[in-house]
DNA sequence: ATCAGAGTGTAGCCACGGCTACATTCTGTG
DNA sequence: CACAGAATGTAGCCGTGGCTACACTCTGAT
């Protein structure tokens, strides 16, 4: 995401046939470049949500140590642990053994962004008459599909 | 997803710390099973996202061949094949050498709904103002993190 | 100062979802 | 009827994101 260094699969849109002589459907070059565009927003999600959660835990913790992310994510911290160096190799953050994480600026950017976004998405969750339960769990999916002409039209619809 | 057999991770939501003697922060066993949640959902959308395919194109093609389905989707036509067998296994379709695939009944009701679904996000998306070509993108994303909820929210919005 | 227990880190396993390369099977022309 | 070319299938590789098991380091009470 950060480093879109080729960035997963995503099949080269180009590498298409010439296009059948009559007008025979157009193929559908869009579909399968959503359905791209799609798998990529998803590998970004779980680095985005560290990163968030790791502010937070900077705000108000004044540390984030593995084994606090691990349990409020809900996973093992041997995974918690594997991601982080994920997110030092991708520069979203720095961390010395049994020194706790923290953010780079990169990673701080990014932080605020997600954060913004999240906020937004749940807002307008609860704008169209979403519960609120069912609108913090859906939005914590639906935050990282999320574009930025979405996210405008969300800011101008909550405005209006 | 249709057979939870373990369902990927998912840490158990019990194997809480006795919660310390004080009231310091309710240690959020919420945001983990958000999170928690969140990921499962992904699991499911991949498998979504062909059976809603194969049904369109058993629909508009009369039949749904590894290939087209591959080109639709923007992956190789080996990944293509190897998912198919994966939906075998999770009883949502059959297929048996160059014969094409089909559904099941498991499957063909899989799809109506991820369709009507699709759809319900979509015209939300537009409602709110969000450009044609932003909704049917992101769509395909978010899509798989509306909770039955939040539909049915959309759903009473819509008809506003 | 000790040392038990909490926190960290490492190793190694697994399934998924990508890919390429190669082998096999169909099929429509000629 | 042959057979070239397209479609299909298989093998094997990779990175991600889970997990458990085990080893090491810190640290707060005695
Ligand atoms: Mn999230
Ligand atoms: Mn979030
Ligand atoms: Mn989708
Ligand atoms: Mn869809």
């Amino acid at each position: 995401m950060v480093t879109p260094v080729r960035m997963m699969g995503m099949r080269a849109e180009s590498e298409r046939p010439p296009a059948g002589l009559a007008g025979e459907m157009p193929a559908e070059p869009t579909q399968a470049s959503r359905f791209g565009k799609a798998r990529s927003a998803q590998s970004g999600a779980l680095l985005e949500d560290y990163v968030e959660l790791i502010s937070d835990l900077l705000s108000s913790q004044g540390e984030a140590r593995p084994t606090d992310i691990a349990r409020r994510l809900g996973v093992s911290h041997a995974t918690a642990i594997k991601t982080i160096s994920r997110l030092k190799r991708e520069g979203l953050a720095e961390a010395r053994p049994y020194r706790g994480v923290f953010l780079t600026a990169a990673g701080e950017s990014l932080a605020g962004r997600v954060r913004t976004r999240h906020r937004l998405v749940v807002d307008l969750l609860l704008a169209v008459g979403v519960p609120r339960e069912a609108a913090e769990q859906d939005a914590e999916g639906i935050e990282h599909h999320v574009s930025d002409a979405t996210l405008a039209a969300f800011g101008r619809f909550l405005r209006r």
